[in-house]
DNA sequence: GTGAAAGCGCTAACAT
DNA sequence: ATGTTAGCGCTTTCAC
């Protein structure tokens, strides 16, 4: 609720002793008042705290107002996965000076609450942009219904969704990191894999697998993890117990890395001599890592500014395609 | 920018072939419709693929829109302590089903960049709740100046800040935290403080200094830190150089008092027999942590959720009064 | 350079 | 139960 009897521009403008058109001039720094004019506006400004009314000129003007980083997945796990904060500080700083709000809604959409999708629903946004899409979430569909101009980071894994999308292409990242271990030569290589039901988890696995057979080795040393670091922990201990030689491993998330790397010390085994990681995100955490991280590089803040310069084409109308970034291996330490 | 020539309520009516206003109570479920209109109305919506203009909407009712959690922290800050992370979700549990956005807006404020302040001055949002604010930062005054309604949690460093504010008794907490650790038994107790220009750092050290000094026992056991494990690690070792026969620590935060342990453990003393320590916050990390924390609850949720209310009648008008909440001491292993 | 006037799309009396 | 009407506060022609 705006403060009651807030001044409006009518007030200003009577203080100045000019009319509202000179007032709203004023205000939005239109070069043609007078000096003396623009002097009275801004002080009767001041004198009466007076703050525009932004849904009036959002009305007249038909600026948009707010896009909304839609994130289908728990807080903790959006606050603790710097995938996410990547992802946020690239949007808000792609969005950089707009007069534009971001709003971060988060949450799993299916746990029976329909809060997510009723948020969607209700409009109160210009456009969204979908982060971290499973193959179950129907946000598409919703997005799709309502017509929200919707842009989605990372291509949603439904093959019905015809939404433009902005992805990085995770089969050709998960490809570099298993040639870089068969290069070292291992031979003995597992994977600890995202979500299979989320396109960058499905993706980067089958990169992976693609590349091992290719080179005639054996895919099946596979656990499935979850991006976070107690998955990745996980998996890497079920993957010991099936291997114990195991002699290279590429995890899909740093996070999962650095847990591997972890759990491959509990075990004794060296990293990189007994075995070498490779990692996914470049993250910070590769960085800190010891030994640091070799990882393939996820453009978050590039895919972040694109995502939006293609919301906001989408907002004003234009059809856009799909784009998809190309990525790189950055060689550390661990493999 | 809206979708152009996106329908109107005018065009939803027409279609159905009933009046604007008779259109609007079945959007808006008003129960005195007669069937058939509201059936032809929803029709219509769904075949134009209506949706309400928010802006004009919030023009007429003059309904809030919007509120900013606003965090003087960088981003890396925010995303990795589980204190934001917590708040962020009792202000949006808090607002519930209100119509209203909730907005992150974060960010060191005085890096040169003024965009933190630009932003709270734009009138983007209909009031603000200020987490973590700092003793040199004049956010109160923007926030003043600006007339926007605008609660802190935490009670603002700086006297002159007569804002509305919720705080927790963090002098009490700390105390508590102290005097546990007395009762245990033990002498030589250390602190290691978060950041003394913010008034929880600072009045968890006082609380502390206040209970040693009934007790006796020397308070110059002080080490800074900045409630980050890396800060807290940092301040432990510098601890445990000046007093290697500590046998008490009190950490203002639980992830220091985590990061505490470990350093604790790297120089070869057990928690908690040969060093007992109490943390802040009752955080998940308090009960992951081995051996598990005894720490000061800080009723986070609570906090958010008063803060909320507060805001909602500050917005309203309502002259409120600063609320201060007790706390608890939660007894695990560390001490 | 400035003012008068026309709406932006919607809700909420007020009539019927 | 429904339609008519009057704005909400602002920007923006269009005259002057």
């Amino acid at each position: 609720m705006v403060a009651r009897n807030a001044p409006t521009l009518e007030d200003v403008a009577a203080r100045a002793g000019v009319s509202r058109a000179t007032a709203s001039r004023v205000v939005n720094a239109d070069p043609r008042v007078r000096e003396a004019a623009r002097l009275a506006v801004s002080a009767a400004v001041a004198e009466l705290g007076y703050r525009p009314n932004r849904a009036a000129r959002r009305l007249v003007t038909r600026a948009a107002d707010s896009i909304a980083v839609v994130v289908p997945e728990s807080d903790e796990r959006v606050f603790s996965d710097p995938f996410f904060s990547g992802t946020l500080r690239g949007v808000t700083g792609a969005v950089g000076d707009l007069p534009m709000q971001v709003v971060l809604v988060m949450g799993k959409p299916d746990d029976g609450d329909r809060r997510m999708e009723r948020y969607l629903r209700g409009g109160h946004t210009d456009g969204a942009i979908v982060v971290s899409h499973h193959q179950n979430d129907t946000l598409w569909r919703v997005l799709a219904e309502t017509r929200l101009p919707s842009v989605f980071l990372g291509r949603p894994y439904a093959e019905e969704a015809r939404v433009p999308y902005v992805d990085v292409d995770n089969c050709a990242g998960a490809a570099l990191a298993a040639r870089h271990l068969i290069a070292r030569g291992c031979r003995r290589i597992g994977t600890v894999t995202g979500p299979l039901d989320m396109s960058a988890g499905h993706d980067r696995w089958q990169g992976w697998v693609r590349v091992l057979e290719e080179a005639g080795l054996e895919t099946d040393l596979v656990e499935h993890g979850d991006f976070t670091a107690a998955g990745g922990a996980e998996a890497t201990r079920r993957l010991l117990e099936r291997c114990p030689d195991l002699d290279g491993l590429f995890a899909a998330s740093d996070q999962m890395a650095v847990a591997a790397i972890g759990e491959l010390g509990v075990a004794g085994r060296r990293v990189p001599d007994d075995v070498a990681v490779v990692g996914y995100d470049d993250s910070e955490a590769a960085t800190m890592s010891r030994p640091a991280l070799t990882t393939v590089v996820n453009p978050i803040a590039e895919m972040a500014a694109r995502a939006v310069d293609l919301l906001l084409r989408v907002m004003d109308g234009e059809e856009v395609q799909p784009e998809t970034l190309s990525t790189d291996l950055v060689v550390r330490e661990s493999a």
